[in-house]
RNA sequence: CGGAGUGUAGCGCAGUCUGGUAGCGCACCUGGUUUGGGACCAGGGGGUCGAAGGUUCGAGUCCUUUCACUCCGACCA
């Protein structure tokens, strides 16, 4: 390809929103271009070579382990929704819109209920199955808050596939098939990232697992060991239950007047108590579906802090939200002395696992100004979860050694569904002896336009963008310094020919640019190699670049066919 | 939805307080000079000043309404 036949429109200027490496450089190299702000872009011509190869890739890799690809119909019925019952329950991100006949239909966000039925029309025995569909297709989500470019736009590209099984066994041998098929193709991208345990969120189902592409930019915590494999997000993450060196307080049940002292750090003071004793209570409304909602207490060990995703799942909520002061006294809570033995009605109580058996405890009286002290739950009935957020330093619960937090992009997300949709959905087959059972499905998502910014996340510098070999836009890019120099021009359009016979994809800059200009593009776009036919031409020499580092060596001219056969 | 802010040329902005000919930089077009780190000179094109209504002889500027977008906290590939 000429540069001077293709729209690739680079800028000097970052646009005023942008503040990711990937969303700035992929505007300024005119990759994509913003659609009036708002999560929505166009894909340019070297945007969307990008995003083909990617998608390659991502094909590649699925057709090589049996999955078939389909396409879905964009539109969807929203009845096919409401069968599922997520028409109401998914909520706000789900646009959903009228036809001319006043039907409702929305756009989708992801396509279980399609798929479903999709099979559930054509998949009647056990004979036709185990079944992988997946599509690589447009997704929307109506965001509440686009940002950062690609990485979270309201319009996207997503593969999403799923399983169909005649057996839970059957399904899991798919799901770990699919991730060792998601490795290859994030080796095959060039990415650095780890594989996690995650929480299943709005699909649902159980076992679930994240590709990370590792990068500080992300915007999900997540929690590794570096002595063996463990990972996981936060919001899964466990940990070795907690000792405490300091030793308990010895104390009777007693109710002791505590003025002043409604957080975990007075109270530690107050008594000489390590956080540890002391018991951790968080009020929060859950809200469930058809706007009911309900009061519930989190109790925890002071020295823990809650996670929500954790307390929202084990009270089955839709949601939690943060209640405030005269809520709190209306459902007849004090607020900096609630504690999980005295409670009234209405409220209800979940307690972390790590306070089962836990003795000398200290919690509040919801009495304002008085805590109670010598607190046991050695063999107290109670709602036991893990609600504890794993922090940094906390023991592996694999081997023991001690995890950190790093930050991730969530690139991939694999999930063992089960029979949650082909069950409401009446996705049956006939098994060997006749009896019509429910499909066991998992499903299988990578973020496709997401992996670009995610490639720059992670392969980038102050100058532009690093493409890697399966990603980058061109294999090269051959650049003449001097447009008016003819001895240039004529290598240059003789070398573009040779390597373009050889199969190299060249991106030949015959631009009238100064040379200056024509190096910011380069890096700007980031081709991982490039050819400088430039002055030391009258010595017999051009300039071999690399990208990546941009270390530059001097070729003989002759020398360079061969050099580029064998480094790219 | 909560809080803060911005809408003026393709992009980035000034002008608004104090009403009086629509501006600057980048980009674009023409001609010329330049060619190893985003060049220079000269000339040029491009605007319902987010929208609607109002005040006024006169509104980008003042008033009312409305829409959109951006930024900070809860979602997800």
């Amino acid at each position: 390809m000429k540069f001077s036949r293709l729209l690739v429109p680079t800028t000097k200027e970052t646009p005023n929103d942008a503040t990711l490496a990937s969303h700035i450089y992929l505007i300024r190299g005119g990759f994509i271009q913003s659609v009036g702000g708002s999560g929505l872009y166009n894909f340019l011509p070297l945007g969307k070579k990008v995003l083909d190869k990617v998608r390659a890739v991502v094909k590649e890799e699925l057709d090589k382990v049996g999955c078939q690809e389909v396409s879905l119909s964009f539109v969807t019925p929203a009845s096919l929704w409401q069968e599922s019952g997520r028409f109401e329950k998914y909520g706000k991100e789900l646009l959903r819109f009228k036809d001319r006949k006043n039907n409702d239909f929305i756009l989708g966000p992801t396509h279980e209920e399609m798929m479903v039925n999709l099979v559930r029309q054509a998949v009647k025995s056990y004979k036709q199955l185990p079944l992988n569909l997946y599509q690589i297709n447009l997704k929307f989500r109506d965001e509440i808050r686009p940002r950062f470019g690609l990485m979270r736009g309201r319009e996207f590209l997503m593969k999403d596939g799923y399983s169909f099984h005649t057996s839970e066994e059957d399904m899991k041998r798919e799901f770990n098939l699919m991730e060792e098929t998601y490795k290859k193709i994030f080796t095959r991208l060039g990415l650095e990232f780890r594989v996690v345990e995650a929480d299943s969120g709005a699909i649902g189902g159980s076992g679930s697992k994240e590709f990370m592409v590792l990068a500080d930019s992300g915007e999900d915590t997540i929690v590794v060991c570096d002595k063996c494999e463990y990972g996981a997000n936060i919001e899964a993450a466990v940990r070795q239950e907690k000792e405490c060196e300091v030793e308990a307080p010895e104390a009777v049940f007693a109710k002791f007047h505590t003025p002043d002292t409604t957080t975990i750090e007075a109270l530690s003071a107050f008594f000489h108590v390590d956080p540890y004793y002391l018991v951790k209570t968080v009020a929060k409304r859950a809200l469930y579906d058809e706007d009911k909602s309900e009061v519930v207490l989190f109790a925890l060990r002071g020295s823990d802090e809650l996670q929500e995703v954790k307390a929202c799942n084990a009270v089955d909520a839709n949601d939690l939200v943060d209640i405030g002061e005269e809520e709190l006294e209306a459902a007849g809570l004090v607020a900096g002395y609630m504690g999980p033995t005295v409670v009234p009605e209405g409220v209800r109580v979940v307690l972390d696992n790590n306070l089962k058996e836990a003795t000398s405890m200290i919690c509040g009286a919801n009495e304002k100004g008085y805590h109670l002290v010598g607190n046991s739950f050695k063999g107290v009935e109670a709602d036991y979860h893990d609600l504890v957020a794993v922090q940094e330093g906390d023991l592996c619960p694999n081997c023991g050694a001690p995890m950190r937090y790093t930050k991730g992009i969530e690139a991939g997300h694999i999930f063992q569904l089960g029979t949650q949709y082909s069950e409401p959905l009446g996705a049956t087959f006939l098994d060997v002896n006749g009896k019509a059972k429910p499909m066991v499905m998992g499903t299988y998502g990578i973020g496709v336009s997401r992996l670009l910014a995610a490639i720059i996340e992670q392969n980038h510098d102050d100058k532009g963008c690093i493409w890697t070999k399966e990603s980058a836009p061109f294999d090269l890019q051959l650049i003449v310094s001097n447009i008016k120099d003819e001895e240039q021009v004529a290598l240059g359009k003789k070398l573009y020919k040779t390597l373009s016979d050889k199969g190299f994809d060249v991106l030949f800059d015959d631009r009238k640019d100064r040379f200056g200009a024509k190096m910011k593009d380069y890096e700007l776009l980031g081709v991982p190699y490039a050819v400088v036919i430039g002055k030391k031409l009258q010595d017999g020499l051009v300039e071999f670049v690399t990208r990546d580092g941009l270390a530059k060596e001097e070729v003989p001219v002759d020398a360079i066919v061969d050099l580029v056969s064998q480094k790219v």
